[in-house]
DNA sequence: ACCGCGATTTGACCGAAATCAACGTGCGCC
DNA sequence: GGCGCACGTTGATTTCGGTCAAATCGCGGT
């Protein structure tokens, strides 16, 4: 755990939560952020604890989930780099209602949480910002919503891919950022279902080996 | 369209978003409030069109779904009196990142988006005010996330009829807030699932004849 | 390059819920 | 109080995706 470097603080300045704030704000977070780095498997949060710490992801990628009493997992969002971490409980409720997990190296800023709400509470670009980010990511989990019940397991696949591609390319390829499992739980399949989607995909011009992924026609996706 | 009257400025008063408010920011923000009354079926926005109003439900219900391209309508949320609707997308984007549709006769209170944007970004406790409510409802889409992805459509209704008991209370019944059609959709079903549900939850001590609802034994209703 | 384990794929099976179709029922309206 | 339509229910059928088990692949370590 320690101060950000030059290079972390020019990361974070560029983030989205940062980026539109004021000097005053943007130093002021600055001065709050401490940078850590945190193992595969290593939870950064528990579900029901209370929440003190704001994360925001740097390098790597964040898993949360809920955590079912009959002991299963639900993969509710992945952050990639630049994603706030805990900002739906943290302004709400007293603890965390989910966990968080990272799923490899992670490069993670940590900011006190109480200390972002004194700042935001007479810092108004600073509230705005967090509001701004929350916004964004609320409307990202209702059309999972609308995906999960409108779409079947190659059509989520598919919609995945093409957000990966360049629009208008053509013959893409590119490697998943993450293991299959974690996609897999992202789109809310089984391990399985994604498996058995991306055969069904082949036949539309898509192929896969390990993590590498090809594609010839994005556009052809639209039609699965 | 009018100004609220006495009585809708105290409802308006006791929400989430304004009861925390400061006396400025308060009287500013009842200020920018008009008050409306829209029939059946009428939609109070679609989905693309630009974003300039935030709705505030007074009464009755307020349904918030997207069309899929083939026509298909997804539910997303249900608005009851005291929620913010549009709030997702008024902070985010330019546009209604979904459609807003009145449920029935509902009362609806109408804040300009410019003017309380540009009022947020002067009081920081507006500004938070919002980022709050944005967390509790981010926070609840999450879970129905969670909820899809985990448990059954009985296992669905009977959480959904739990959270309408007391707790604690036996024997008790209670009219459905709205059309059963609606309740579907909520919990992501189709209409034929629901009624099903309801059949096999009768055997856990619940009864239903139309809108009416009698449920035995609530702690019950955990075991299906 | 070889080994070995965990990740991924494939197959067989099953259960849940969507769909289609037909039938009952409630509710508003006259 | 009756009529009619829309809402709800029920049945039959199908499809999708989850689960379990077994085979295979791929990647990291040596």
């Amino acid at each position: 755990m320690m101060r950000p470097n030059a290079w972390e603080r020019e990361t974070l300045m560029s983030l989205p939560l940062l980026s539109r704030l004021g000097l005053e704000s943007l130093s002021a977070m600055l001065d709050l952020a401490t940078v850590r780095t945190v193992g595969p498997r290593q939870t950064l949060f528990r579900e029901g604890e209370p929440a003190d710490t704001l994360y925001c992801v740097l390098g790597g990628y964040v898993r949360t989930f809920h955590l079912s009493p009959q002991g299963r997992e639900v993969d509710l969002l992945i952050h990639e780099p630049g994603d706030l971490v805990g900002a739906s409980v943290c302004l709400h409720g007293q603890n965390y209602c989910a966990s968080a997990q990272a799923t490899d190296a992670v490069k993670i800023a940590l900011f006190p949480l109480q200390r972002v709400r004194e700042l935001a509470a007479v810092k108004p670009d600073l509230a705005l910002a967090l509001a701004d980010v929350l916004a964004g990511q609320f409307a990202g989990s209702l059309s999972t919503i609308a995906d999960d019940r409108l779409h079947t397991a190659p059509q989520r696949v598919a919609q995945y891919l093409k957000k990966q591609c360049p629009s208008g390319a053509r013959n893409v390829s590119f490697r998943l950022p993450y293991q299959k499992n974690l996609l897999a739980g992202q789109l809310g399949l089984a391990p399985e279902a994604l498996s058995r989607a991306f055969s069904q995909l082949r036949r539309h011009g898509v192929s896969v080996r390990g993590r590498l992924v090809q594609v010839n026609d994005p556009e052809e996706l639209q039609s699965v």
